[in-house]
DNA sequence: ATAAAAAGTTAGTTTAAACTAACAAAATAT
DNA sequence: ATATTTTGTTAGTTTAAACTAACTTTTTAT
């Protein structure tokens, strides 16, 4: 079993990955509020455990045994979100810090009965992809919303990061996932984006804002009286 | 803050506790199965603290403040037990682990909110007095099971730990609270006792299990017909 | 191409919480 | 009343996980 400071490096390793799975010392350092030099002595002791792949000045990367704790672990405080929203009646933005202390317990009963109160869910409230009970994540493939063309009308469907100042901006705006938005304007020298949805005329985003919404192009299925069966 | 250490001594003092509140080094260090040292060494942290009176070669006693804390923690843990058996579909005998991971969770919100589902309970799944918002205990008087009366009729209130072998030693032989027991019989010898349940004509209990069973006797309340308000 | 800055590492210290060995006090039994 | 056993204490060790100071390697900037 591994302790709860592994359990947060663990972690930190599997949400700082590049596409490539590396994360730096110092990214680790910074995101955990930890020295460098305790986050490499820590870096050692997980490559004891089989859990990293590390050398000497190279960029980190979680081992596949790694990579599938991490996902357990990510499952756990996933699940609890959810749990937390849909059957407590907690909002988004209270989840998170509850969340990070519950995945820690060790009670795979206690899991279990949540995943199946909640019918199994596959996202988090967040619209993070919740890793199934071997540890595997299916990542969704979205677009963030800075980077879609003016005119596109499209669906939010996740937050890249559930920090807390960002989750209570998007609710004072009005927006939770599932909205539809409409691009209408992208200032060009801010990537300020004018948008429109909730039937407003239009509402100005920041770019800041715009890179954490990870949003799908919304397909206007127009729906033809010959497919409408009766 | 107290560590999640810390917090498991001073319940640990808590449970413990005679008539005078009072407990020996010795007593902890089984109980938590740790070396009397250990032991001593956390006493001394916790005097330091104000949580518990400690003079060498005597015994431990919670100061108020102690107390404070270990109802508090104990709140945390009895409700959540509740929780896992009104709203999660747990038994009896399942809740105790992991309500023991629980308890160490800093959330105000959190365990209001389970409060505020459950209706503000007051006992626990075991019959146990749930500490109010202040850590302050109302203890019930019940009497022990063994030290009642042949030809009494008691109902069984709550058992006196969570043991989880003793827990499902009682559902096996179909007791559970609330239920109504005659003492038919006690045998000297060994304390055993034939009683009578569920219109089974007579079980066998014996004097370990009657010394758990917290029980109340039962005032034979005949409704007159002229009390029947119509 | 070299100097400066940033990132990574090593060595040694600190604190919490466990341990063992050895001794002291209190309780119990003969 | 004294010897034995149990309980409590002290001193010193170990491990996990943090730290600082000092040094090395790599990256970036001039």
């Amino acid at each position: 079993m591994n302790t709860f400071a592994e359990e947060n490096y663990i972690k930190a390793l599997f949400n700082l990955a590049d596409e490539r799975g590396e994360v730096s010392v110092n990214e680790i350092s910074k995101k955990l509020g930890i020295k460098m030099p305790t986050v490499n002595g820590m870096m050692k002791k997980l490559a004891e455990k089989k859990i990293v792949h590390y050398e000497s000045y190279k960029p980190l990367k979680l081992t596949s045994k790694g990579r599938k704790l991490a996902g357990l672990i990510i499952r756990k405080h996933r699940l609890m979100e959810m749990y937390l929203v849909e059957k407590m009646g907690f909002s988004w933005d209270e989840v998170h810090e509850i969340a990070e202390q519950i995945e820690h317990i060790q009670s795979p009963k206690f899991f279990e009965k949540i995943d199946e109160l909640l019918g199994h869910p596959k996202i988090d409230p967040h619209g993070s992809p919740i890793p199934d009970k071997k540890g595997a994540v299916s990542w969704l493939q979205y677009d963030k919303l800075c980077d879609i063309k003016q005119g596109t009308t499209v669906r939010l469907n996740a937050v890249i990061h559930s920090n807390l100042e960002l989750l209570k901006y998007l609710t004072s705006k009005g927006l939770k996932l599932g909205i539809e938005l409409q691009v209408i304007a992208i200032e060009e020298y801010d990537g300020t984006m004018t948008v429109s949805y909730n039937n407003k005329p239009s509402e100005y985003l920041s770019q800041k804002v715009c890179e954490s919404l990870l949003v799908s192009k919304v397909t206007n299925k127009i729906i033809k009286q010959k497919d409408i069966k009766t």
